[in-house]
DNA sequence: AGTACCACCTGACGGC
DNA sequence: TGCCGTCAGGTGGTAC
């Protein structure tokens, strides 16, 4: 599922197959990932000019046109992208390629159509208007205590909500609280100063080994929740249960007898 | 402000 | 074999 470290990775992969190279047509395929663009004016804002450089907040992902405007792409859960020579066949569910002028092509594919893509002048002042909270990759402590601040309710629902840090999804959610050892119905506003430094450390750290291993689960360490995200497989750390349960509306992965 | 629920969408999977 | 219901996920909307 594209959260963070996947964003961040198919932003890398953008920056070494698809920069410096003239677009020269653009096809969209499903007009419903259109968010307040039309075709013919994505296509004025992209065609004819090569992208030179990309940026990333939370789950969306920047590609600057050297003719001035952003493409935005959010991925859903099942967007993604692939670069290709152009007489290769067009991958199944691609809601929009772009052809470049020597012959490589990017599609974006999305399988359920849960996505976005739009364009804007301003890569954050698009962020702005979103109301999206700080980027949680590299977010610094005092940044993560203001973020925290002022709320109260559950853990979980309070870092999946992209208005107040941007980037973190269902999984690795669970993967942070797992490893920060916090239970996920905890109250944000009951967690003492260490667990608050806990939590941000830990994040940090889940964040980062997920981008050196190109956010690929089976590349994880093999302690990792996300390795066995299944009820009644056993706790890494305890060899306990690990049991699914809903917080926030979400189906939920923790061990009841690490996180407290 | 937080929570709870629905809608969007479709592939995967379990039950019968 | 195949039908059918449910779930998964991110986000945005609404109602309480």
């Amino acid at each position: 599922m594209p959260e963070l470290p996947d964003v961040e990775t198919l932003k890398r992969y953008v920056d070494a197959t698809s920069l410096h190279r003239r677009v020269q047509h653009l096809h969209v395929f499903d007009t419903s990932l259109l968010e307040d663009v039309s075709r013919q004016k994505l296509v004025a804002a992209l065609v004819g000019a090569p992208f030179d450089r990309t940026t990333r907040h939370g789950k969306y992902l920047g590609v600057h046109s050297s003719g001035g405007s952003w493409l935005l792409l959010h991925f859903g859960m099942t967007g993604d992208l692939s670069a290709q020579n152009r007489d290769r066949e067009l991958p199944e569910f691609t809601a929009l390629e772009i052809d470049f002028a020597d012959g490589l092509r990017l599609a974006y594919t999305n399988a359920r159509r849960l996505g976005t893509i739009a364009v804007a002048a301003d890569f954050d002042a698009f962020v702005a208007d979103r109301k999206l909270g700080p980027d949680a990759l590299g977010i610094g402590l005092a940044a993560f205590r203001d973020v925290l601040a002022g709320h109260h309710g559950a853990l979980k629902p309070l870092l999946m909500n992209q208005q107040v840090i941007a980037g973190l999804g269902n999984e690795y959610v669970d993967e942070t609280l797992y490893q920060a050892g916090l239970r996920p119905d905890r109250p944000v506003d009951e967690l003492s100063d260490s667990e608050v430094k806990r939590l941000h450390r830990t994040l940090a750290r889940i964040l980062k080994t997920a981008i050196d291993r190109h956010a690929d689960p089976e590349s994880f360490p093999s302690g990792w929740l996300q390795r066995r995200r299944s009820a009644g497989r056993s706790c890494p750390r305890c060899a306990g249960e690990i049991v699914k349960s809903r917080v926030g509306g979400r189906a939920t992965y923790w061990c009841p007898a690490c996180q407290s």
